[in-house]
This record gives structure tokens, sequence and C-alpha cells, in this order.
DNA sequence: TTGAGTATGTGCAACTGTCCTACAAATTAT
DNA sequence: ATAATTTGTAGGACAGTTGCACATACTCAA
């Protein structure tokens, strides 16, 4: 059972100084008396509360442009971006990414570095990291580093943050967030989530679905991953695996997974199976599908029956997830989302014949983040560690 | 974006009221010692607390049995169940049936009325349920009655409450709260909720799940409905209409469904298919399902490749559920729930075969309530929306 | 330029609710 | 009986918000 426990008059503080920190970061600088719209606060409140954040070092106070209204104008309370920052890691087969976010969503240095997709162990892959978070924590001196937020393509239990399982890396099972605390000499809060789960944060926070409180988001990368944001927030299940929709069986004469099932999702529409229904080679990787997708433009028909697969496979998978979590709207990201345009006329009369009636609208639409999506949900998911409780200890210094 | 609004001290007292009656409700009578440690409050705002549960009716404070331990005895805390109840109402197609529970869960009365399967009007049936309501508010005079919780096989819209779709009863969209409030003449709050919600609020707060986080609950009644259990609460979805695992495809070669799909999971699990796979007429009703169940033990073999069938494609559907929601388990209700003895053994391998290894060990159960589900889930609806907030201001008087 | 009108920030007392401390009360063990 | 232990209780301390009065900073119009 979950429980709440005893509020104090303290309880109230935090909380209300993580409403007005995090209306700062997520809807962007505000004055002070629409905060106080916002809230339902007294004016004198808000003035204590904001003044304990500039205390803190997080917002700012900044003249208002003149806006033409009587009355005494009111002060912008705005994150200072440049002197709080997250940093996100993201862990993908074939790259590793690492960026800082200032307070606000702003994105303050980002680097990447390539690889070959073939295996990379697990060691060389976070001192690949290390050294891009080194290089980018020395262009940001002075800045707090609040906290780290680590993507990866894998699955996350939730109770202990452990990757417990990464298919298409060969991992074991490995405690990121102690190995990344140690090898960057880091205090702060490092958050491990899956790269899918961080994907679905980030397009329904800053991405195409921003604002929208229920959204399916459903990742191809080599494999499919899947994120489902439900009132809000993210589902994560029992043990954080919930919204693994790769592995929901569509195709009950398919092929045979990985999982050991037949016909999941991930057979049906992942990178393989679709350059082997097109006749290509089916490790050719990112290139093969950009050719692919041109190929298909071109008119070729070999090309275009396998999309036409693709489609409808994708329409099945689908129809069972908008059925299941009556959402705002579906996101497409990474090769879902490049091949969206080329199949979007055969999908969506695909879909919506399988929808019931009051989820027939339910818009699909493509990724707006790129390769950046992980990056910026394990940015948010970092910020959210934060903007819960501004005054956590390690954070009054 | 969902925003918190601005605590008050006020807030805090609503909170822990709130916590402390919760608990009392959902775990039982318990010591005011118990109380402190479970909460983390002060001993002496838990007098306080207590004190005012205590005026306000919801509790009373008991002597404790001996318990041969040194030290002052705690007194134990316990809940009014006769002096506070909720009623629950649950319109089935083929019977309307109405409770009273007292704070804590235990039912004082109940009453139920059949009828013939053949649609019944909407009018009809309320007057039904009014009456029914109307015979027990008047063996429970004295108490009061907080708040009552509807119960229907239909889709209730989220934001409004209002029934929106009622494929089994034909019934038109309607304002079932307002149309309860107006015929009961009662002031207090009603609330709508689906069936399958409500069964699987009702087996994960009292059944065969009690405790358990997460839960999936699939209902066979005429049609199959389903509902969610994540992180302790009701999965509801952008309109309410989340966990309608009804209508997932799952046979792509399938009957045509209702809702215009093919294949859906209602289409081959429901009782109409099972009954035509047995070669029985398909309108028997419950009576038939419990001759095919008896015929199935005796051995006839055109029932049992029906149940096979049947337990193929709940397994299909199934997996999907498994593997998407990452549950504690999952809840047979209604028909799946009788037919569970008869088809375990076909059913689990079935399944398991198309889980992903972390949910294999997913147990499949059957639940505890039968008929009376639908009906405790309402109470717990109701209770909810009264422990939310002791202090109401409806609730003072 | 000045004064009226308006919206907003600020200081301070009042209020709410919890915590803390000391003490009283009720039980068991010696 | 007396000590030890645990729990309830009373009252002041503490934290945080509200509400009010007043100061402040702007627009508008004469």
């Amino acid at each position: 059972m979950n429980r709440s426990p005893g509020l104090r008059s303290e309880s109230i503080r935090r909380q209300n100084l993580s409403t007005v920190l995090t209306s700062v970061h997520r809807e962007g600088a505000s004055s002070r008396s629409d905060l106080v719209k916002r809230t339902g606060l007294t004016r004198s409140s808000m003035g204590d509360l904001v003044s304990e954040l500039t205390r803190l070092g997080f917002v700012v106070e900044a003249a208002p442009p003149p806006d033409g209204s009587p009355g005494r104008p009111s002060p912008i309370v705005q994150a200072d971006a440049s002197g709080n920052v997250v940093m996100g890691i993201d862990l993908m087969v074939d790259s590793v990414g690492v960026t800082a976010d200032g307070l606000g969503g702003q994105r303050l240095h980002s680097a990447r570095r390539y690889r070959p997709r073939s295996r990379v162990g697990l060691d060389e892959t976070v001192a690949m990291a290390v050294e891009l978070v080194d290089q980018i924590r020395a262009d940001i001196d002075g800045a707090r580093v609040h906290a780290i937020g680590v993507a990866v393509p894998g699955m996350v239990r939730r109770s202990d943050q452990r990757m417990v399982l990464a298919p298409n890396l060969g991992w074991p099972e490995t405690d990121l967030k102690q190995l990344f605390k140690s090898r960057l000499d880091f205090d702060g809060n490092v958050l491990v989530g899956n790269e899918a789960d961080l994907g679905a944060l980030a397009e329904s926070r800053r991405g195409v679905a921003a604002g929208l409180n229920h959204v399916i988001y459903l990742s191809g990368e080599v494999g499919i991953g899947g994120g489902i944001i439900a009132d809000g927030r993210l589902l994560r299940g029992r043990d954080g695996l919930a919204g693994e929709a790769g592995h929901i069986p569509v195709n009950l004469d398919g092929r045979q997974c990985r999982c050991g099932a037949i016909g999941c999702l991930e057979t049906e529409v992942g990178e393989e199976t679709l350059l082997q229904r097109a006749g290509l080679s089916s490790d050719g990787g990112r290139e093969a599908v950009d050719e692919l997708i041109t190929a298909a433009r071109a008119g070729d028909p070999s090309v275009q029956e396998a999309l036409s697969a693709h489609a409808h496979w994708l329409a099945v998978g689908l129809a069972t997830l908008v059925n299941l979590f009556d959402t705002d709207a579906v996101v497409l990201g990474g090769l879902l989302g490049d091949l969206l345009p080329s199949i979007a006329s055969e999908l969506e009369p695909a879909l919506k014949q399988r929808l019931l009636p009051a989820q027939a609208d339910t818009p699909v639409l493509a990724a707006a983040f790129g390769i950046d999506a992980c990056g910026v949900g394990a940015a948010e998911m970092a910020w959210d560690s934060v903007l819960d409780d501004p005054l956590r200890p390690d954070r009054q210094r």
C-alpha cells in the first residue's frame, strides 16, 4: 500500500517552493503576480518564496518590459539557467551523447561521439561518456551541476535503478548509478532511465506532445522501445518495465523474436525486418534505412511493398496501444518517426479501422526530437529530482 | 499541465486527517501509537487528529485488549462503521444490486434484483435501483450516507462522469450522476464508474490482489471489460477509457466485432463465441455457461475444444497486457474467472510462452468477488471521495 | 506637470498546525 | 510497593501562510 506520510509545516514550504520553481522551469519566466494567480497563494507568500529561491540561487528577478498596463509592474522571475544545470548522458548502440541543460530547459552544451555499431563493452562506453562529461564540466565551471540523468537502451529496474537487461548492447546487469557516481566523482544524484521512457518524457514535456498528459511514445532504434505518459507521469509498472511495447504479440504467424515469443511488434516493425522485406542487407544500419526511404520515394516497388507491410503491422500494434491507453496522441520516434511521412497514408486508415470510435481521432505524430530525445528526457528526469524538493540538504550549499 | 496548487496551513491538517482516516479504513483498527509509527507524526499531533476525527463522528476510541507488554496501553482507533456508510449501486445487464458498506469496508446491507436479460430500459432500471436504495436507506436510518458509487457496464467519460456508451444495455448517453442525485433526493456526492474499472479496484483493495499496487483485471460478462491498477491507482487515460482491454486486436483472421474491427479480444473470448464454439445456443446466458463447464468436466470433446480455443486467445490477449503493464498479478473475474479452473492448464503455458522473461512469473488469479465485485469497487470509489478530504464542507454537519 | 486610478510589493500582527519538552497516567516486572 | 516502560496531555515554541494597511510604480487625463 502506498501511504502518504504525515505532513509538517515545512512540508508546505517545500511543496510551495517546488511548485513555483517547477512552474518557472516548465512554463518559462513569468511575473510574480502571474505566479500568484497560478498558485492561489498570496502576494506576501509569493514574495517570501521567490526571495528564498533567489537566495538559493535558482532564480533571478528582472525588471519587466513595459506592457502599457496601469499599476505597479511586477518583476519577472526567471530561471538562472547558466548557474544551474543538469547533465544528460545517453548511451546508444552506435553513439554516446552528453548534454548540459540549464534550468528552464535551455541547452548549454552538447557533445556526441559515434562509433561502429559492433558491440562495444560497458567499460569502454562508460569511459567515453565520462570523458565527454568532464570536457563539458570544464566549460560550465561555476554552475552547479544538480544531478545527472542517464538514458540506456535496456530495462531499468524501478526499485534500485539497476540496469537489468540490455539486449542490444549485451551488457550484464549493472548498477550504472553507482558506476557513474564513482567514475565521475559526482556526489549529486545520478538517475538512470530507459531510453524509450525518457524519449516519451522528452516529447511530452518539450517536444511535439508538449503539454499533453496522455501520450504513447514508440521509438524504433535497433529494437522497438515504448514509453507511456499517463496523467502526465511516466507509467512504470511493478519493476519499471511497463510500456515495453516492443514485445506485444501482433503477428501470430510471424517471425521468432529474440525474446522467445513469435511475432512481437519489434520483430515485425524493427529495422532488421524492414531491410529484409525490402531485400536489402539486414545489417546496413541507419544508412541503409535512409537509402530505403529514398528508394521508396523513387517508386521502387519492392521497397514500397516492404513499407506497406511495415505500415500494416505498425497499425495493428498501435491499435492495441491506442485502444488500451486512451491517449491524446501517439508519438513515433527514431526509425519509426523517420518512416512516418512515407507510410502515413497507409498507416492511418489501417489504424483507424481497428480503433474504437472514441479513439478514432487520436493523432499519430513524428517526434520533434531526433537523436537528442533521450538526452532531453534524461535531463528532465534529473530536473524532476531537483525540483521535487529544492531544499534537499545537498542543494543548500 | 497538471499543476499543484499552493498549500496553506489547513492543507496539512486535511492531508493528515485523510492519511489517518484512510489508514483506519484500509488497514483496519489500530492503536494510536501504531498510527504514530506509521505516519511519523508526533503523539501530540496524533492526539489532536484522532480527537478531531472522533468529533467528526468518523472513529471511536476503545480500550485496548491487554497484550502483556509494559507501558501505558494505547487506545484502539476504530472506524464507526454503523454510523458512516456509503452505498454502491451496480447496474448489470441481468440484475441490479445495491449495497451499504460501513467505514472500514464492512458490508451492512445488500439487495439484488434479477430480471430477464432482454434489454431493459434506462428508466426502469434506474427506478429499480432507486427502490432498492430507499429500502436499504430505511434500514440504516441514523447513519450518515456520505456518498454513492454507481457501477455501469459502459464507458464513463472522465471529465463529467457521463456514461457515453453502453453497448450491452443499449442506453443513450446519460448523466447518471445527476439522474441518481435527483431521483434519490441525495445531496451527497454520486460517483459513476465503469464496471470493470471498479472490479479492478475491488480486487486490488479488498480481493485476491489486496495490497498489490499493479494489477490487470479482466472481467467477462456479456462483453469483456478491463481495468488496470498502476501505482495503486486506476489507470484512466484521457477520457477515462484506458484499460478497455476488450478491444485489443488478437486474431487478425477473426470474427467481426461490434466495434467495427476484426478479432477483438472480446470477440474471441466473449460468452457468445464460447457457446458458439461449443455448438450451443449463443444466447443461453450464464446457465448455458455453467452447463458447458459441467460438460467439459465430463469430458465432452467438442466442449473441450471450445475451451482450448478460448484459452489460446485469452493467452494471446493476456500476453499483450502483461508485457505492457508489468503488474504484480492478473485477476480474472466474471465468466473468465469461472472458466479459469477449467482452462488454467492450457492457459498458463500458452501465456508464459509469449511473455518476456521478466514477466514470466506473473500469476493469473481468479477474482475473490463474484457478482459483488462492482459493488465493492463502487463503494471503494465512493469512500475515496470521502477519505480524500474528511473536512469537506458538506460533511461537517 | 500633476493628480487620480490601478496593480503590485512589503511589513507586521493574527492564525493554523505541528513539534518539543516536561509531566502525568497506565501498565508490567521485581 | 516500587521501578521501569510506554503512552497520553498540556502548553509554549516554531514554521508558514493569511490578511490588512501602506508604500510604490506605473498609466491616463486634465
